[in-house]
DNA sequence: ATCGATGCAAACGCTTTGCACTCTT
DNA sequence: AAGAGTGCAAAGCGTTTGCATCGAT
């Protein structure tokens, strides 16, 4: 079994996850983390995101089209994404047992994890829209 | 406003990926397409994929890091993901209103639909992983 | 006849990977 | 010392796009 070492690398990106409450995506973590580490490839970002999601360290939120964005916070809640400008809104939805409900539909299906987003237009966009 | 027009080849994409039970993506509409159409470009099976999701005939369903995957049954149910393979199983599980759980959680978010997403590993998977 | 759709191929954006070197453990 | 992690650059893959031509309306 491989042993997850602690490179400065990687703190830099845990941190700047964290720290931004923006979902930033691979090269916005890339860029910020520049700041502190300017030697610091795309690559090593990519791997050091890939393997904070593995530990479960962060979250990654996939969006149609677009990179995928990264999430710091890793309690249970939800994500309320902007399909026009992409960004992605945390909130807490205390949703019933959507597990208790899927229970024996897809024989033989071992469940992990049930996934719910909700997709629509955000506040500055929704204005936008009507205009 | 634009006119969508029913060429041969959107029907034929239309009906291969609502034929078909496995969720398809780009590249195999193509491949079975090509045997009505043998001219059919791979571009135009985007395009016509693109249209056909906009126009709401289609669903398109976001797999990380793979190939989106389309679905021709458009009524109201959720999807199975296998983790491991990238499955797909549709299923029926009546859950409660998330919209409502949903409602002011974000202010100004204009909500459009609630998607939820159930992962883990199928049967096939599952059998594989124990052993 | 119009103008949206097509076929082709080139280009794009995000992500992954091979390699030699570095540094945590 | 060992081998996981890094930096760099090239490659990979799914997808999009420009353009000349075709064809549905």
């Amino acid at each position: 079994m491989t042993i997850i070492r602690f490179t400065r690398q990687r703190q830099a990106v845990l941190e700047c996850v964290r720290a931004s409450h923006e979902h930033p995506d691979a090269a916005t973590v890339f860029s910020e983390v520049r700041h502190a580490l300017p030697n610091i490839s795309l690559g090593t970002v990519y791997r050091a995101l890939d393997a904070l999601v593995q530990d479960g360290q962060l979250i990654s939120v996939q969006r149609a089209g677009e990179a995928t964005r990264f999430d710091g916070r890793i309690d249970d809640h939800v994500h309320f994404i902007c399909d026009r400008c992409g960004r992605v809104f945390d909130a807490y939805v205390s949703l019933p047992s959507l597990q208790a409900a899927a229970k024996g539909k897809v024989p033989g299906f071992q469940l992990l994890r049930a996934l719910v987003e909700y997709h629509g237009a955000c506040a500055a966009c929704a204005v936008v829209a009507q205009a």
